[in-house]
DNA sequence: TATTCGTGGTC
DNA sequence: TGACCAAGAAT
């Protein structure tokens, strides 16, 4: 009957937003439960916590926001100093992204995040979660918010036996069932609550159903399978590439290179080196590849890193040139640009290139 | 619908 | 150690 359906879910937000009040973390980005928080700070959470944990988004929201306390700050920034700022978050795209959206609400939204999950999905950088999450959390507005956390949550709390990523509309209608349809049910809260629940209680593996406050509702573990869903399709095994990188010192100074626009690790600076491809690189690629011509040093041992859909190995070799070295090759080649060693902390490198260039110590 | 995008932690 | 995976978006 549908009366007993929405009996159903009314209790459901009940005891989930009861449990919130007394079990929820604290968490820099937010506001206490009942209240909304600021939306530059939810925005600017939410996309660093795309993909990424909490723990690891902490210091950089932190250090984000001293550096660029408003919107404002952040939109008159150049990209360069957004770039190295996210260094090592992962996702680079995200940043541009980042600076993408500062800029188009400060010049077409006068400098205030649109409150509507349509608008704001129009925005660089803003997908259906995102805009879902920033719409309830930062301006109470009812919204389907469904992440990793959530989309587990409800696999089981639904029996949902379908796996991932066939199973992502059925959990959607199912969690809409659930959710909150007006500001006074706490949209924010009840998806943040979720969240928790997912992060806390309803964990990936070894769920403390024990403790949780919907078990009594709870498909899965009537049948004790909370702990098997959701299911998933196996991820095909990451192939292994192969490279060569640079470390060329002139000095004190390391030689830079600035990645494509597009692509892998957009924009961020690099060591040079070849290309990277399933076969370990040829003598002539190595020499094709190597900026300048001078006698390397080929380090011990590889750097090894593993990316999203590939496994990286890479061999280092070194050089040091002389001080006053002239040859003009950051003119010749643009992309290339002469760093000193304590200014490398400062520099837009992800952490595949800082494995790289520590490799040497 | 399927790929391409990082990184660090966990078990 | 290796496989999994975390507040997904863009194409």
């Amino acid at each position: 009957m549908a009366n007993d359906l929405l009996k159903a879910s009314h209790e459901f937000r009940e005891q989930l937003l009861a449990w919130y009040e007394t079990h929820h973390r604290k968490l820099p980005w937010r506001a206490p439960p009942g209240e909304t928080a600021d939306p530059y700070h939810v925005w600017l959470s939410e996309v660093m916590l795309q993909q990424t944990t909490v723990k690891t988004v902490i210091p950089y929201f932190q250090g984000f926001l001293r550096r660029w306390p408003t919107l404002e700050a952040l939109a008159l920034s150049e990209r360069e100093e957004i770039l190295s700022a996210w260094a090592g978050l992962g996702y680079y795209r995200r940043a541009m992204n980042l600076h993408a959206c500062a800029r188009t609400v400060m010049e077409d939204y006068n400098g205030t995040f649109p409150n509507s999950e349509q608008e704001l999905l129009k925005l660089p950088g803003i997908g259906p979660y995102t805009a879902a999450a920033i719409a309830a959390i930062a301006f109470s507005r009812p919204a389907n918010v469904i992440d990793g956390n959530i989309e587990r949550v409800i696999a089981r709390y639904c029996l949902i036996n379908t796996p991932l990523p066939a199973a992502k509309a059925e959990i959607a209608r199912r969690a809409s069932k659930l959710a909150p349809t007006q500001s006074a049910q706490r949209p924010g809260d009840y998806a943040q609550a979720l969240m928790d629940l997912g992060a806390m209680i309803c964990t990936p593996k070894a769920p403390s159903c024990g403790r949780c406050p919907v078990q009594r509702s709870c498909s899965a573990f009537a049948q004790g399978a909370a702990e098997k869903l959701p299911l998933r399709l196996k991820k095909p095994v990451k192939p292994l590439r192969r490279g060569a990188a640079f470390l060329i010192y002139r000095g004190d100074s390391l030689l830079l290179r600035r990645r494509p626009e597009q692509g892998l690790l957009a924009g961020m600076m690099e060591v040079p080196g070849t290309g990277w491809t399933s076969e370990p690189p040829s003598k002539q690629a190595l020499l094709a590849a190597a900026p300048i011509t001078a006698k390397f040093a080929k380090l011990r041992g590889l750097v090894r890193h593993t990316f999203t859909h590939f496994e990286l190995e890479l061999t280092v070799y070194r050089t040091q040139l002389p001080g006053d070295y002239d040859e003009p090759i950051t003119q010749r080649d643009p992309r290339l640009k002469w760093v000193a060693k304590h200014e490398l902390p400062r520099q837009a490198l992800p952490s595949v290139m800082r494995k790289v260039i520590a490799h040497d110590q």
